[in-house]
DNA sequence: TTGTAGGCGTTATCAT
DNA sequence: ATGATAACGCCTACAA
């Protein structure tokens, strides 16, 4: 049994590709890691290793983990989510010679690489209007979260360019923050939305289909028909959305693709292949289904 | 930035717990990682450090693996999941002083978790009984995968021995065998019973919730009413059960606590603690809801 | 070809 | 105390 330890301090070397992100579980963490495991990995690209790590949410952690990796050259190349290194570690990785892949995070000389939200809310909104509605509320995550970024503040200014160029004036009477993302939020406000005199047509819950399905939910509770007097649209496509009665249009977040295609451009970047593109936004699908 | 690969090599210990599945993904695996780090690692019982590995599915990495964790002391504390060490494999561990928590797979010699299956069944067939049903569908799931072990046995053992309780006979025709455990599998399932002439008043799903779900929306669509004509029962408590209409009745597996008491035991374990118990099997609990 | 010395970064031991 | 040195296990380079 050869000791990994010893070949390492030896040759100054590790073959493996480092995940690093926040903690080890979550969905959005998860399908990540399937995107990398079942496309590129389990095939050709790269085969020799996938460490990964989790900083815990630590930026001591986070320090030191980059740190250990870029001094000890224990990576050929890093796959960051939620997390990037700062000036200073980049500057430590480069020296290294490893590339750097941020998944939804930044980092001046790392290959970025992101959903584009506002996008995808642009796309649900222009959607919505086309189909003649006018009175569009938009629940909305707050900022905050390191994992959240400015999620939020994206899916906004893809609602605000929809309305825009449809010539809607926007109403901030319609606009709700929701902290959690969960079904109970989406349920309350919608719950607030009707007992007001507001009289909407459409919500599109930039926050997630848990917190649409509990929009959706109350809305019938109360006596609306979906999608005739209220048409409504979430954001991820989780399985829920499927499921849900009606079955939820959504903004479906391609998620298991950014695993693969990070995967893809640390393989690439290993080989020597130069010129990759240093930001991809990927866009991401709306899917139609009966909500709208 | 001082070297943790010298520091292992001279000291000959590394200050960690390995967790090691057959992949970085799946349901089952996130929770029970979320268990592990929500729990007890955020919190007091230990705080060296976690270390994840992927056998890949593949026994040679699984031994590679094991082999270079007992001989390079390369783990205070081994938690599995899936998989679990061979008696070589084990006798290595004990030598080396390293114990060894295994969830849902067994090796002598080391500490076992596990869900007792067989009453989680019990308990759900026993309160469809209860219930007057009498004609009870099985729709279970195909020995054979690794990651699947003895589970539909076990959960057909449940079954059975609470028809045999109730003075039932078992019906082998009320039986199927489904392979991928998905929503579209008990769809089929549930139209071919339909079709048939068995006259069933409920389905117990062992394959669990998805399934369970799809042999519901085809008995709805073929005019069958839920709970009155045939009360369905899942396995797992996804989140997709509170969603259904009717919300699913379940078996919840405690996957989660699987994980944080799997941490707990490394945990004492290396503390030094004598006389954990060598064999847990943790007890599902029914979660009664509209299907049945 | 086969064999052997030196060094990787850290700890531990043994002198000073 | 403080500082030099061997040893950890493997790899590489150079010598036989």
């Amino acid at each position: 049994v050869p000791s990994e330890q010893a070949r390492v301090l030896s040759t100054g070397k590790k073959e493996t590709i480092a995940f690093i992100s926040t903690r080890y579980e979550s969905a959005f963490i998860s399908d990540v890691l399937w995107g990398i495991e079942n496309s590129s990995y389990t095939k050709g690209l790269y085969d020799k290793g996938l460490s990964v790590f989790s900083t815990r949410g630590l930026d001591k952690e986070k320090h030191e983990l980059f740190s250990r990796i870029a001094h000890g050259k224990l990576a050929e190349a890093v796959i960051t989510l939620f997390v990037a290194p700062d000036k200073r570690e980049m500057s430590a990785f480069n020296k290294a010679g490893i590339p750097v892949i941020t998944i939804e995070a930044q980092a001046p000389g790392a290959f970025g690489l992101k959903v584009d939200n506002k996008g995808g809310a642009y796309q649900a909104v222009k959607y919505l209007i086309g189909k003649g509605r006018r009175k569009i509320a938009l629940i909305n995550g707050e900022k905050g979260y390191e994992e959240v970024g400015d999620t939020p503040f994206e899916r906004k200014a893809g609602y605000l360019q929809a309305l825009r160029e449809a010539g809607i004036k926007f109403d901030p009477g319609l606009e709700a923050q929701v902290r959690d993302y969960t079904f109970d939020e989406g349920r309350d406000y919608m719950k607030k939305l009707l007992l007001s005199n507001k009289k909407i047509d459409a919500v599109f819950c930039a926050a997630g289909d848990m917190c649409a399905i509990g929009a959706m939910e109350k809305a019938a509770a109360m006596g609306k028909k979906i999608p005739d007097d209220i048409a409504v649209v979430g954001f991820d496509d989780m399985w829920a959305a499927q499921m849900a009665k009606p079955a939820l249009t959504t903004v479906r977040q391609p998620v298991r693709y950014l695993g693969e295609k990070a995967f893809e451009m640390a393989a690439r970047s290993i080989a020597g292949e130069k010129g990759l593109k240093t930001q991809t936004l990927i866009t991401p699908e709306l899917i139609i289904r009966q909500s709208t």
